[in-house]
DNA sequence: CAACTGACGATAG
DNA sequence: CCTATCGCCAGTT
C-alpha cells in the first residue's frame, strides 16, 4: 500500500452507503484527518489513482456543497446519471440536497 | 532529485 | 457574494 491512511481514505469510500453521498472532506474526516486541513486533496488523488482500480463508487463523492465536482465532459454527466439511479435528487442548481449527505456513521439505510 | 499538480475546503479580505 | 491563499501529500514530470 501507498500508506496507511490512503487504506483508510478508500474504507471510508467504499463506507458510503448506496443512495447517499459524501463530500471530500468528510471522507478525509473520517479517515482520521483534521477537518479543514488540506486532507480532502488526498482523497481527490485516491480517487483519481484507485477508484477504477479498487472499483470505487466514485460518483458518491462530490463537492460540499453538493455540486458534482467533475468538470463537464470528463463525467460528470455519467455520474449524475449514476446518482439519479440511486435514487438521488439534483435540485434547480444542479445540486444535491444537503439531506442525502451521509452521516459519516454506518449506513442509514433509510 | 525538485517542482508541479490535483474531481477540495476553510479562512481571510 | 466573490477572489485569493494556504494546507496536505502522493504520484507525475
Amino acid at each position: 500500500m501507498a500508506s496507511e491512511m490512503t487504506a483508510r481514505i478508500v474504507g471510508a469510500i467504499r463506507a458510503v452507503p448506496k443512495g447517499a453521498v459524501a463530500s471530500y472532506g468528510q471522507i478525509a474526516m473520517v479517515a482520521g484527518h483534521p477537518r479543514g486541513s488540506g486532507a480532502a486533496r488526498e482523497v481527490v488523488r485516491i480517487l483519481n489513482a484507485l477508484s477504477r482500480k479498487e472499483n470505487l463508487p466514485w460518483w458518491r463523492i462530490v463537492r460540499r456543497d453538493g455540486a458534482i465536482a467533475l468538470p463537464e465532459g470528463e463525467g460528470a454527466e455519467l455520474q449524475r446519471e449514476l446518482l439519479r439511479q440511486e435514487g438521488l435528487v439534483f435540485d434547480r442548481e444542479g445540486k444535491i440536497a444537503a439531506c442525502f449527505f451521509w452521516d459519516g456513521r454506518i449506513d442509514v439505510d433509510f
